[in-house]
DNA sequence: GTAATTCCTCTAGTCACTAGAGGTTCAAGA
DNA sequence: TCTTGAACCTCTAGTGACTAGAGGAATTAC
């Protein structure tokens, strides 16, 4: 039985998101002790490592909702789970390729500054290259 | 001249949105038309080009009120701007390599499964288990 | 000139937390 | 067993970054 500080610990998920998400429907109510606190099984700390590592990807609520629905999905119902991990992967790849062009121009910058002060900085150029943006404009 | 729907179609930044990136000083308050709407130029286009990438990247406004900043940075001004330039591009490369290590494990979770349907998914777990992090979670 | 569209301000709502107040319970040490 | 301090409880309110809607004025296209 874990505590939810226990739980806080062992996920890096604070105290009070914990509370967050059991209000939000996505971890079961736990047991109480006498006393009224909360305890947790194993159960609740794989779910919520599970949540942990959603959150992480960028994924919103209403989505590891929806996978959390879908455990242990067979037959048709994966094809709906490896789409949600499929368009993670793409908007993470071109969201990768977007950090490395602003960290070029930055490179640029603190390389340039090091020397002479005879230039001007540009950073409004550092995307350049609107092909890979993400959304659509 | 734009107006604030061209600038809108043309960023992919929503009307409301650029209004409240004024309201926040991160975009100059624009030329106004006899009829009190706004009318902006090149440079406020460019300027919330660079703020929507930003923002596509995850910088919190601050930061990129940061970088911002150091845009036509010039002569003594460049000492500030390395800075800046420096502390932005240590974060940056943490979050690259926050987001590679991310990308490692999704791609490990959609390769887990064949897409077959003869099988249950072991996505769920893949996500919830601890002990196959490559990152430091 | 009129109708459709776009714009204005303002208020309030959303998402995913996060902080704080004010009080209660638990666990380790004397 | 008693005490004390950390951890817990609920509840309210605040944060960042938008987003939606009301009600009305300006602009644009025909």
């Amino acid at each position: 039985m874990y505590s939810i500080g226990d739980l806080s610990r062992q996920t890096g998920v604070k105290v009070p998101t914990i509370r967050f998400y059991e209000e939000k429907g996505l971890l079961a109510k736990p047991y109480r002790t006498a006393g009224n606190q909360r305890r947790y099984d194993e159960t609740a700390l794989k779910r919520l490592q599970f949540i942990r590592h959603s959150r992480d990807l960028g994924l919103p609520l209403p989505d590891v909702e929806a996978l959390l629905s879908l455990e242990g999905a067979q037959g048709a119902d994966l094809d709906h789970v490896h789409e949600i991990a499929d368009r993670q992967l793409t908007e993470l790849r071109n969201r990768i390729t977007l950090l490395r062009s602003l960290e070029a121009e930055l490179e640029r910058i603190t390389a340039a500054c090091d020397g002479t002060h005879d230039h001007v900085c540009e950073v409004l150029n550092a995307f350049g290259d609107h092909s890979i943006c993400l959304g659509s404009h």
